[in-house]
DNA sequence: AGACCGATGTCAGTGACTGTCATCAACGTA
DNA sequence: TACGTTGATGACAGTCACTGACATCGGTCT
């Protein structure tokens, strides 16, 4: 057996979780999150960037996992496409875990600070959809506005998912925002020259 | 003549912008900048809510005027079609400083923090053009969208008039990049059922 | 004159985050 | 077996963003 108790950072996040859900993300200090986990302070810090980050290290993952249902997209596939398979493909992911994204959601939803970490990590994931849809071809403009547009989908699906338990499913959610999409862009009077 | 200087919050706003541009945000403490500006650091929390926020309070008169362009639309005008002439208008505005941006958007993305702020300000933009296309009577998947899809063509227009100055003028972009949104929703490959 | 107001200064905090050095079990190696 | 190394942690001092409370003092109103 090792010096220490295993799974520190698990301990830490699951520490951090529990009190922001108790107190609020504001009124918890690292300190007790640290003390909770039977660690300290400065141990925090090592596992984590800052007090924001521990409730967003699963966004490395799900990058790579999007990323990888581009690359993995038939050529034959129109880059909007290959963005809405990706995003597909990680809301089968989520779609597990409903109530504990809804719990996640409900801290978030509470504090500006963590809105805008959630928000750099999402254009973080957009920037790598747009990089690898450009590896695969896709010429600029398109390729970021595909990305863009493909995560504003998930974005408005995963709210209505997270937000009211009436409704289905997040893939199906997915699917039909995506075809909202296409209605919304294909007004007849989008062309304004 | 007052007992103080006059414009207070101007001469914060300058002397953080000039501090920011010369040594970067993180080098430069709000001691600093109040400092320069011949105040106290207490003052400049009396004006701005943090030490990022100095850089962003323009996007208040700015979104009144998105919800402004977007309330005096045509009833006939589909809702991308009155996003994208909110998006043009404040295009408009901005079309004209090109070289402030420019500066403005280096000391941005020198920093993740101050990252982190524009989107959520952004965020904020996108919400109060939702809200109002609701209030115009846009039902709500196709408000969010049409609201989150508009700016995400604003920014990337945006992203490529300040990040290359050969590129035409920012009406301009936002109109090819609405095309371009066009022609990339319009994969006859989205019905993916 | 005197009461009040509003912008600023002063000062003493709290808490996030960092740099640095010490500790000590585990592990490899002579 | 002894010994050096490594890696995760603790201890501690420090910086800086940000806040609350109270003092100051021209200008303004009555």
């Amino acid at each position: 057996m090792g010096r220490w108790e295993p799974n520190a950072r698990g301990r830490l996040e699951q520490a951090a979780l529990e009190l922001y859900i108790e107190r609020g993300y504001e009124q918890t200090t690292v300190a007790e999150i640290a003390g909770r986990a039977g660690l300290t302070e400065r141990t925090f810090f090592r596992h984590f960037a800052d007090k924001r980050e521990v409730l967003f290290w699963g966004s490395g993952p799900l990058r790579e996992h999007l990323v990888a249902a581009v690359e993995d997209a038939p050529d034959a596939a129109a880059p909007i496409e290959m963005v809405a398979r990706a995003v597909q493909a990680v809301g089968e992911l989520m779609g597990e875990r409903r109530e504990s994204a809804r719990r996640r959601r409900s801290v978030i939803d509470a504090n500006p600070e963590l809105q805008e970490r959630e928000l750099i990590k999402l254009a973080t994931l957009s920037a790598a959809l747009a990089g690898t849809l450009r590896r695969r071809g896709v010429t600029d403009p398109a390729a970021s506005l595909a990305a863009e547009v493909g995560l504003a989908v998930f974005k408005v699906a995963f709210e209505r998912w997270v937000g009211d338990p009436a409704q289905p499913g997040l893939s199906q959610l997915i699917r039909e925002s995506f075809d909202e999409l296409k209605a919304v862009t294909a007004g007849s009077r989008l062309q304004q020259r």
